[in-house]
DNA sequence: CATTCATATTCATCATATTGAATGTTATCT
DNA sequence: AGATAACATTCAATATGATGAATATGAATG
């Protein structure tokens, strides 16, 4: 990891921790685990939501998978997506309350054109 | 910031959110800002605590500086930094309780051979 | 089994971050 | 002023991360 070098016992100890965190520096990430705190979701409900490309999508929750911190189900065609521990929104939340302006909510209905089962049953709840 | 593109409006807000995270990302970074917990620090003395060379402890410590984590104070010969918002460290607290492993505390007493005033005047606090 | 839908992966390219080495700066002391 | 102590900055090399485009996979359906 990293560029490896100019690390020390004393630091060391710290990689898994700076390794969670750079797995939260990424602001599509950390807008998809928003996403994901309302519930699981399939990645087709996060790309329209967020208005991201499909592949996008999937290559962050690649990494958010890696890190530990999505974890996954398929059903039928779709997977769906969720968080592994909800811990991880007490951190975000503790850093937000860091920031200098407070950050807007998530929007409520993105004119989803997600045909996934739930989206067909619930239509973006009006 | 960032390779920058592929985002959206619903990403955007969160790219300060995602600037202060990849601060916490590193695990030097992580070390010195626990070495300040205890209180301010000169950089002779994070250096030896943490066996790590000056110039790149003062590199690190550029870097917290420009996310205002730390701030400094100039006396004499040395410069001391502390935290700028102690909220930091509910994030690092928060973030350490997801790990698996509790981390290792900081060492207690490196041999420290620091010579700045506070440590000639109450020397490694056996 | 071919097709389709939803999603995943791979690969190439470009951007950013990390690190070491060297050098610059600032305050103090003689 | 010159020397020195403590830190800061710059520069270049390398490593890592981000992104787009293309392609692959797996489940369901006809």
């Amino acid at each position: 990891m990293m560029n490896m070098n100019e690390n020390s016992a004393f630091t060391d100890p710290y990689d898994s921790l700076a390794a969670l965190f750079r797995a939260l520096s990424h602001p599509a990430r950390l807008a998809i685990l928003e996403v994901l705190r309302e519930g699981e979701a399939c990645v087709c409900h996060i790309e329209t939501l967020l208005g991201l490309r499909q592949a996008y999508v999937s290559q962050q929750l690649m990494l958010l998978r890696q890190s530990r911190l999505v974890s996954m189900r398929r059903q039928g065609w779709n997977v769906f997506y969720y968080i592994s521990d909800p811990r991880v929104f007490e951190v975000l939340d503790q850093a937000r309350a860091m920031l200098p302006a407070p950050l807007p909510p998530l929007p409520r209905t993105p004119a989803s054109q997600c045909t996934c089962p739930k989206c067909r049953i619930a239509p973006q709840m009006q």
